[in-house]
DNA sequence: CCAGCAATCTATACACCGTTAAGATACGCA
DNA sequence: TGCGTATCTTAACGGTGTATAGATTGCTGG
């Protein structure tokens, strides 16, 4: 394991590490093969030996933010944060503070390739957990539209207000905006109780 | 005006309907500046002179996707959808018949320039519609959580369903998630109309 | 009517991109 | 120690956005 010359020792890593940096300033169109071999200091043709493609280097990126995102969320579960008001003021802190990977992670299949097993893995582990915060127990399944609301409405509000499409002003009390939903998932509780 | 040979006569059009038929079918990342001055029938300097940028075109053929939701959402409230359900049906309609374009309207500041003012105007227009079935009378204003909750979701829910990245089953019965909004919406126009 | 101007379009070129193929190098195991 | 294989380099191909210079045309004023 010598970082001497022709060898790396652990290109792959580094590859990811660069990768990173580069999606966290300048967004995903800034991120490209290139320049992530030219910040590591190898070769235009090197990363081929880890990734097979563009994508899966962006996939294994984009997998990392859903864990770093879900464990987020784990966070401000352990920090009390149960409801979805307050577990989707955690989940929009994570996309204001990663604009670019959070992007990426949501990305077009021309960027990034959905069916990546690890990709597909995060993603589903950190749906999971807003989907405990607006699902009653025992009604969780893929009939229960509360955890969908939760997940689009939390991921809408992310996208709009880091675009900045929001009318001014909207984008500084979110949880006045996802509170909107809390009624709703009670109601659903309730209707889910009674059948 | 003679279609002959040196002089287009329409270009501009021409340019925007061909990058129309190329974002359909494809999406975003299939639309080049070469690939449309090809379908044209034109040199590849030639849209130069009509758009600065690709981006200009780019963000042409996005308002042009924003009045086209904004006409959809408009027929819909004439044909009797007055709550956010139905309208957000409509939204999700269109959406789903333009993927393409869709993902454009909202896409990144590197496609779609969101300063350019015929997109920007397209864009307030066709979310005033979707503000109206969310926002008490007299309450509209930038401090009203409704429409933004409103759009987040619904814009969400588009997002979501068309990357396929939902549940199974939750991107069928979409006015299930979208009626869960309802409840806190009222709920607020209730606290306003008291406050 | 026609000369000249401005708008439009073409041809060419540059730098960048993703990807591939062929060859050099070094690690690890027999 | 020698050899196979993984790793990395060099070079190349076709594609992209964009800038420049020049050709062509429509329009307008005399």
């Amino acid at each position: 394991m010598s970082n001497d010359a022709y060898h790396h020792g652990n290109l792959r890593s580094a590859l990811i590490e660069a990768a990173l940096r580069l999606v966290e300033r300048g967004g995903p169109p800034s991120v490209s093969l290139r320049a992530v071999a030219r910040e590591v200091g190898v070769s235009q043709a090197a990363p081929y030996a880890h990734f097979r493609d563009k994508r899966a280097l962006m996939s294994a990126i984009a997998a990392l933010g859903f864990e770093r995102l879900r464990d987020r969320l784990r966070e401000a579960e352990r920090a009390g944060c149960e409801n979805l008001t307050e577990l989707g003021k955690a989940y929009l802190a994570f996309a204001h503070d990663n604009p670019g990977l959070y992007g990426l992670m949501f990305g077009p299949e021309t960027e990034v390739d959905p069916a990546d097993p690890v990709l597909a893995q995060a993603g589903r582990e950190a749906f999971a957990i807003l989907a405990r915060s607006s699902a009653h127990p025992g009604d969780e399944g893929p009939g229960d539209p509360g955890p969908v609301a939760a997940w689009a409405l939390v991921h809408g509000l992310a996208l709009l207000s880091m675009s900045g499409r929001l009318p001014v002003g909207a984008g500084e009390a979110p949880d006045r905006v996802l509170k909107l939903l809390q009624p709703g998932i009670d109601a659903h509780r309730g209707e889910a109780d009674a059948g």
